[in-house]
DNA sequence: GAGCACTGC
């Protein structure tokens, strides 16, 4: 009781604990490298329109920045901070609440810092600062593509150039010169020293782009509605010329938009030093090599210290971590034991929770990890790191039209990136099993995304946004032609384009759906009267736009359950409508719906996003009228359904359709590409008429993936 | 009879 009093007392005498801990906050944000530059930082933007911040993890950047202009003069508006993924800006958000002792977002009307992220908005009406995620304000824009409502546009982790990111930059360059009413500050962050394409980007003059964006905002019902589709050839056409004769017209306005001011600066990191170590010469085993590496660590360095390898994929981390595992019994008593524990995305959410827990006495952790490790997680207690210097990349095929994953050799800045990770808690080293010359040959940065990816949803998002001339687009990066034209030619195939090339309206409903156009526009026919399929699609669709919902199988035994388990779920016409079995029964189980998920071998997670995704699109499309009924037909095994949802397939993925040969094998329509039935499919070895697949990917041979029967004749009708 | 690096609306 005493005690108890005695604190009170000197509680009151100094602070109470809300101000005290406001206080240790403050003496947190001072030791912060950024905190020494807020000057400078206020000072060149009151100044400039565009400052480039290059600086690296631990400066404090992404919370303190949005602080430091909070009360300028010129920012009136709201700060808008975008972060690449959705952790980031929630846990940003809480942080700068936290630091600025508000409330966080829709917890109180007087909040003011909030986040929005996809299935979770958390802003109140006095938010100033928010944190979202890239894709987040590129789906505000459709409502207003001048981004009224921000004063300032913080862009963060540039450096990781998503496709997002580098619309986002497109789209701000543009606006610095149209937006004359409300001025435009923007702050382009970015890990790596590459700021000189940064600066340069936004000095130059801006090409003017064909439809201002400032009166993009556009409303639906000028457009007819339909299927407008215009010429189906390979040739060029009008909506191409057209625009480049009008960018050509208005450059002469545009001279009188002055050049944009752009700053730098740069803020130091914080960072213990890490050795660097190379191999003398290059390794033809790199299994063998990381194996053996592992041990000379465990057995050479002092506790304490985990090590943390970065490999190509799930499949060799489980290779290795048995071998690793199998050694390990072998070490003698006076060594540290070893904890092996493979850390990738397609882990159970426990299973990757499992690196973040303190290891047990006596005991060093060996954490096994794809590129998730790279930027995704922060391990803590890491002070050596492994590089095997490859990783797996995505890589669309233009000429194909297909995704690749390759193993590749990484860049300098990947492999400093994973080189960094061995410093942030102490001293560390890198091991890097490559030699230093390899290193010097590497390429400086990863290839940007949008040189390596579908453009079609990439051009969607320009045209709806009021960049009508896409090829005028100020791209930090500018995509290849070809790539373009392609892009261009599928949306108009799928009718989300004029034949000038401007957007339709069906275009637009397509953009606002969170799909590829390909995925939007199935849902869209599902919507037609005669149709008469849009809840069934929708199960579908969300399967389709998340992770696979079915769980890797890898002993022969659970591949013999997962058999019979799937077999109940498996419809004879395909992955389209067993996809929909599987969702309508999981909705239906109302008792214990992770029990059903593992007794069919389901991921429980995948389906929870299913979910989420189902329960988005149907407002979605209550909200654009598409929805015509309010219950599911009765039955997945209907045979008129069926054939409704597969020719509502057919309209989004007319090119993805192949028909069986005398030889036995299956032969796209265009193009006369073979294309095998994927092994995870359920029609694996049947011999139908011709299919119709919704990926095509390639790995050891060229494989359709999610793949159902389908008729000639169908084909005929649906694509005319 | 094969595989799925990683994000995101």
């Amino acid at each position: 009781m005493e005690s108890n009093k005695s604190t009170k007392r000197k509680r009151v005498d100094e602070k109470t604990p809300l101000q005290q801990k406001r206080v240790k906050l403050l003496e947190g944000r001072k030791r912060l490298p950024i905190w020494q530059k807020q000057n400078e930082i206020r000072s060149v933007l009151r100044d400039h329109d565009v400052l480039v911040l290059s600086g690296e993890t631990g400066s404090g950047k992404s919370t303190q920045v949005p602080q430091f202009i909070l009360d300028q003069p010129w920012c009136r508006g709201k700060i808008a901070t975008t972060q690449p993924r959705r952790v980031a800006a929630i846990s940003l958000a809480r942080r700068v609440a936290e630091e600025m002792g508000t409330p966080l977002g829709s917890s109180s009307p007087a909040s003011k810092v909030g986040y929005s992220v996809r299935f979770d908005e958390n802003t109140s009406p006095s938010t100033r600062i928010k944190y979202l995620t890239e894709g987040m304000l590129l789906q505000e824009m459709l409502r207003d593509a001048t981004m009224g409502q921000y004063s300032c546009v913080i862009v963060d982790e540039v450096h990781e150039r998503s496709v997002n990111v580098d619309l986002i930059l497109g789209f701000l360059k543009l606006l610095l010169s149209t937006r004359r009413d409300k001025p435009l500050k923007v702050v382009v962050m970015s890990a790596t020293a590459d700021v000189d394409s940064l600066r340069r980007f936004f000095s130059e003059r801006p090409t003017p782009i064909r439809s201002a964006i400032s009166t993009a905002v556009t409303a639906d019902t000028v457009e007819t509605d339909g299927n407008e589709s215009g010429p189906e050839s390979e040739a060029s056409w009008d909506g191409l010329s057209d625009s480049e004769q009008h960018r050509a017209a208005s450059m002469a306005e545009d001279d009188r938009c002055s050049e944009k001011s752009v700053a730098y600066c740069h803020v130091e990191g914080r960072q213990y030093p890490v050795l660097t170590r190379y191999l003398d010469s290059h390794s033809d085993d790199i299994m063998e090599t990381t194996l053996h590496r592992i041990f000379q660590i465990h057995c050479k360095e002092p506790m304490p210290g985990d090590l943390l390898v970065f490999m190509t994929g799930s499949d060799k981390i489980l290779d290795l971590q048995k071998i690793v595992e199998e050694y390990a019994q072998n070490l003698t008593s006076d060594f540290p034991k070893l904890l092996v524990l493979p850390l990738f995305a397609a882990l159970s959410q426990a299973a990757q929770q499992r690196p973040f827990q303190p290891a047990p006495p006596n005991t060093r952790k060996v954490i096994l990890s794809t590129n998730i490790a790279e930027t995704s997680v922060t391990v803590p207690g890491v002070r050596f790191v492994v590089d095997t210097g490859m990783a797996k990349v995505k890589q669309f095929r233009i000429r194909l039209g297909l995704d690749s994953l390759l193993v590749k050799q990484i860049s300098k800045s990947s492999a400093d990136q994973r080189k960094g990770r061995a410093g942030r808690e102490a001293p560390g080293q890198c091991h890097r099993l490559y030699t230093e010359a390899a290193y010097r040959s590497m390429d400086e940065h990863d290839k940007p995304e949008i040189l390596r990816c579908d453009l079609s949803a990439a051009v969607l998002t320009m045209k709806a946004r009021g960049a009508d001339d896409v090829l005028g687009f100020p791209f930090l990066t500018p995509p290849p032609r070809d790539a373009m034209e392609k892009a261009l030619l599928n949306l108009l195939q799928l009718g989300a384009l004029q034949g000038t090339g401007r957007i339709s309206a069906l275009g637009r409903k397509i953009a606002r759906l969170p799909l590829t156009p390909s995925l939007g526009r199935v849902i869209i026919e599902a919507a037609r009267p005669e149709m008469d399929c849009l809840l069934e699609v929708i199960d579908i669709v969300a399967c389709l736009s998340v992770e696979s919902i079915w769980l890797n199988v890898d002993t022969e035994e659970v591949r013999e359950r997962a058999q019979i388990a799937r077999q109940q779920l498996a419809k004879r016409s395909g992955d389209h409508l067993t996809l929909l079995a599987a969702v309508q029964a999981y909705a239906a189980e109302q008792s214990d719906r992770r029990r059903w998920a593992d007794d069919h071998l389901i991921s429980h997670r995948a389906m929870q996003s299913v979910m989420d995704v189902r329960k988005q699109l149907t407002a979605q499309c209550k909200q654009a009228k598409l929805l015509l009924r309010t219950t599911e037909a009765s039955s997945a095994s209907d045979e008129g359904l069926q054939e409704r949802v597969l020719k509502c397939f057919l309209r989004g993925f007319s090119g993805n359709v192949a028909r069986l040969c005398p030889d036995g094998s299956y032969k796209t329509f265009i193009g006369n590409q073979t294309v095998a039935i994927h092994p995870s499919s359920v029609l694996r070895g049947r011999k139908l008429e011709a299919i119709l697949y919704n990926e095509f990917v390639y790995t050891s041979k060229a494989y359709g993936r999610n793949v159902s029967a389908v008729q000639l004749r169908w084909f005929e009708e649906v694509v005319e």
